[in-house]
RNA sequence: GCCGAAGUGGCGGAACUGGCAGACGCGCGCGACUCAAACUCGCGUUCUCGAGAGGGAUUGUGGGUUCGAUUCCCACCUUCGGCACCA
């Protein structure tokens, strides 16, 4: 017998394993492809807990799908640029490029310990000139195809980060920078955009890929589509304000317009009157932050334009007034404004003293007093009031309400989408240049191809100006116009990390190919994705990135099929011993290194499996990690204690039961890693586990059932704990390597039970079991529960109404 | 307010198609081994009444469907996540 030295055996196949490329993925057209893709991480320097959450059972599974004789690539990289390289270079003074590298060394030896399939030279950095050439190269055919452009307009800024955010990137009620948490203000610039609403629509599809409802639901409701009609008003000089409404039904009982404070329009309406007022609006609606201006808590506030509108279903003059809860950003930015049946309206009517005029009831007779009304209602029933459309009931009012319309040359069905454009610029140094060149006479310039990648200038000067620090090098930004050859400018702005990780798993395919993107022979082969792991925090980011970034490709002839991933599963998240969430402040952080250091990455790897449902997560246990370092040491001993006195004198019963045992643990374990259902596998190990010490006992040991029993055990266990299983698979005399090794083949007859129980229950309440032999007939099931002592001494005194025999299962007397 | 997920022992969690609730693990208790401790091994462990045999209750709450509900339906409560003056 041998003590179980983890830190030795996952050494010593950790280097076999380099030494003889057994996880190399190259293309085998013999077998069936897999590409198993989890998300990759931010070089921040160390590997923490919950990267071991996401990877291990992913490997775990890759694992299992090259045992069913899949091909298959797992391959793993880095998100290398980014803000935190940059904090770290005005802090410490050290080179973001530096500073990152060395993170990814040190991150990379981290990986290694995992034990997983990680095929390492494909690995894909963002920050290598070689990768970012392509996403600028990406960044050039999406402005070639009307997918970029660039717009002078309010974004998000962060204060600290100094930079801008796109709209995912801020946070919560407060409006806080997702990174940092520093509440975000409004500034004016230019930017570049990349036209995601143009797959507004197609975004909403999710036909054909297998991904969690609770990510589906996420992104339809960020996507937010609504239906409705625009609308056109004109005012009294003669100018249109479009509306978009999603009640066009209630078109008759609009009283009045409101307009946001930013409205184009709003100059052209004031009056020598409404000046004054207006301008005092205006600059306080500019002065308030966003947060208060979208409370909806607020009490609404507004002003009277001075200008009047004539509504084109009836003819009728009505106000235009100007309020901050009508947003420049969604819609047209104006709304018709109907009190009697939206409730923003109807606290705006009554503050301001506008009519409010229902006009849809849900019954004729009873038409309610406007002055009495106490909310805005949301009826269904007939419309009134309504010229010639009064009477039209509400299932079809509005569909024949947009046709009217249609008709009379006013307005149209149409959609809205609160999903906006993605803004990508950032006045930031550590990022992928904008490959744009600003000439004064040829206007934006993309640089042309043989010129890329535009290459990050080494020498920069680290300060937090608010501007992009590429803006002054003394030389970087300066260039030639490639159409004219005069004196032109470089943009000085990056690219938004995220616009890197919308393409990565391309890159994965070929990192050092140089003639595209990727190499079309490798993209034929492994493309799509059929499974990709990630945290569910990037449901409305980087998942709809990637898709809009791949459906943009494949409309530009670079990527064939609608969407890159075919498969999504989320894990949840590992809290600390308190429950709470990891942070260093709280102090409740769990490192890895120190675990594996302890108890081997093969317990890691299993405990992290075991002790929570992995799409939930769940809190840390450092007494539970006992308990699965506990099973595999037994499972240790199982393997190389010297065998039981007894060894080979296991009755057939015993034997029979011990095959039962291995086969339906191996029936449970292959539903299992087909379902996610991680944590049961292991669970199912550490009964198999259980039962073999039994065994054991009864003299199971040199036996060909015991033999099979170890090795479809080893060969189970082997994608979970990778190390030890290689370790003993040589031990009882196998070859190199049991990775290698096909998944074992399933007898069902072995696993069938040849005994049963059967519950048997009175009026559906557990009285008794019975051990019966499997296959037993209704009949004979009913005979056998009315023979039963128990059984006859509960229906003493009853009358049995009902018999009702579950085969195999269950027998339920109904009686009273 | 809207959308979504989840509520099961002291704790993490299990229960495949409506059929034995609580697998597996932690913790706890008892015992073996040991000079002793650790390791290891064995047994027990939902609550409650009972000395015991045995009885009763129990999957957030209340109702319903069913011979039978953790599982299906309705209403509600709580927690978590997302969105939110989106017209």
């Amino acid at each position: 017998m041998s003590e179980y030295n983890h830190n030795t055996i996952e050494k010593k196949w950790q280097t076999k394993w380099e030494e003889t490329g057994l996880y190399h993925a190259d293309i085998d057209k013999s077998k069936p492809k897999f590409y198993a893709l989890t998300m990759l991480p931010y070089p921040s320097g160390n590997l923490h807990i919950g990267h071991w959450y996401a990877m291990t059972p992913s490997d775990a599974r890759a694992r299992f799908k090259t045992m069913q004789g899949y091909n298959v690539m797992f391959p793993m990289g880095f998100d290398a640029f980014g803000l935190p390289a940059e904090n770290a270079a005005i802090k410490h003074n050290i080179h973001p490029n530096k500073w990152t590298y060395s993170n990814i060394d040190y991150m990379r030896d981290q990986f290694k310990t995992m034990g997983a399939m990680f095929d390492w030279r494909r690995e894909a950095i963002s920050a290598d000139e070689k990768y970012y050439k392509w996403t600028q190269w990406f960044f050039i055919q999406l402005f070639k195809h009307n997918l970029a452009y660039r717009k002078f307009s309010q974004v998000d800024w962060c204060p600290s980060c100094n930079t801008t955010l796109a709209r995912e990137q801020v946070w919560g009620d407060d409006r806080v920078c997702e990174r940092c948490g520093t509440p975000v203000i409004k500034k004016e610039l230019n930017q570049w955009f990349f036209k995601t609403t143009d797959y507004a629509e197609e975004l909403l599809n999710f036909d054909g890929i297998d991904w969690p409802e609770r990510v589906k639901t996420l992104q339809t409701n960020w996507i937010g589509k609504s239906e409705g009609a625009n609308v056109v008003f004109k005012t009294e000089s003669g100018d249109d304000i479009e509306v978009f409404t999603t009640r066009p039904d209630t078109l008759w009982g609009a009283t009045f317009m409101v307009i946001a404070p930013e409205h184009p329009l709003v100059e052209k309406l004031i009056t020598e009157k409404s000046r004054t007022a207006v301008e005092e609006y205006k600059e306080a609606a500019a002065r308030q932050s966003d947060i208060e201006r979208e409370s909806t808590s607020k009490e609404k506030t507004g002003v009277f334009s001075g200008g009047y509108a004539i509504n084109p279903v009836n003819g009728e003059q009505i106000p235009i007034w100007i309020a901050d809860y009508v947003l420049m950003s969604y819609g047209t930015g104006a709304i018709m404004a109907v009190p009697a049946h939206d409730q923003r309206d109807f606290e705006f009517a009554k503050k301001f003293g506008i009519e409010i005029r229902p006009v849809i009831v849900e019954n004729v007779e009873e038409i309610p007093n406007p002055d009495e009304m106490e909310e805005a209602t949301i009826a269904k029933g007939f419309m009134i009031n309504s010229g010639e459309l009064t009477g039209t009931p509400g299932d079809k009012s509005i569909k024949t309400v947009i046709n009217y319309i249609e008709e009379k040359g006013i307005g149209k069905g149409s959609v809205n989408y609160r999903l906006r454009d993605w803004g990508i610029s950032r006045q930031r140094y550590w990022g992928a240049p904008i490959p744009m060149i600003h000439c004064p006479k040829c206007g934006v310039v993309p640089v042309p191809d043989e010129q890329l990648p535009v290459v990050l200038p080494e020498d920069i000067e680290w300060k937090p100006t608010g501007e992009s620090p590429l803006k002054f090098h003394p030389t970087w930004k300066k260039t030639t116009c490639p159409t004219c050859g005069g004196p032109a400018e470089r943009d000085t702005d990056t690219m938004d990390t995220f616009m890197c990780s919308s393409w990565y798993p391309l890159r994965y395919l070929s990192p050092d190919y140089e003639k595209g993107p990727f190499d079309p022979e490798e993209y034929n082969y492994w493309y799509p994705v059929d499974c990709y792991t990630g945290g569910i925090e990037h449901a409305t980011m980087h998942l709809i990135y990637v898709r809009f970034f791949h459906k943009a490709l494949r409309d530009m002839g670079i990527v064939k099929g609608d969407e890159p991933m075919m498969q999504l599963r989320n894990q949840g998240m590992v809290l600390g011993e308190d429950h709470e969430k990891m942070s260093k402040s709280r102090g409740n952080v769990v490192a890895p290194d120190v675990l594996v250091d302890k108890y081997g990455a093969d317990v890691v790897r299993a405990y992290l499996i075991f002790f929570s449902r992995w799409e939930m997560g769940g809190p840390w246990d450092s007494q539970g990690i006992e308990g699965t370092a506990r099973w595999l040491r037994r499972t240790w001993t199982l393997f190389t204690d010297d065998p039981q006195e007894n060894a080979g004198t296991a009755s057939a019963e015993i034997l029979k039961d011990l095959r039962r045992k291995i086969h339906q643990t191996l029936e449970s374990v292959t539903r299992d890693f087909e379902t996610f259902e991680f944590n049961t596998i292991v669970s199912s190990f550490m009964e198999l586990v259980n039962f073999m010490y039994k065994a054991r006992v009864e003299g199971a040991e040199k036996t060909p059932e015991w033999d099979e029993a170890l090795k479809l055990y080893l060969l189970m266990l082997a994608p979970v704990c990778p190390h030890i299983t290689e370790e003993l698979w040589q031990q009882i005399g196998h070859d190199y390597s049991i990775h290698k090794h096909s998944w074992p083949i399933f007898d069902a007859q072995a696993a069938k039970e040849d005994e049963v129980t059967l519950v048997i229950q009175i009026n559906g309440k557990l009285k008794e079991r019975i051990q019966v032999p499997a296959g037993l007939n209704d009949q004979e099931a009913e005979k056998i529960a009315m023979a039963s002592e128990t059984i006859q001494s509960n229906l003493e005194g009853k009358t049995i109404r009902k018999v009702i025999v579950i085969k195999g299962k269950l027998v339920n007397i109904v009686a009273n």
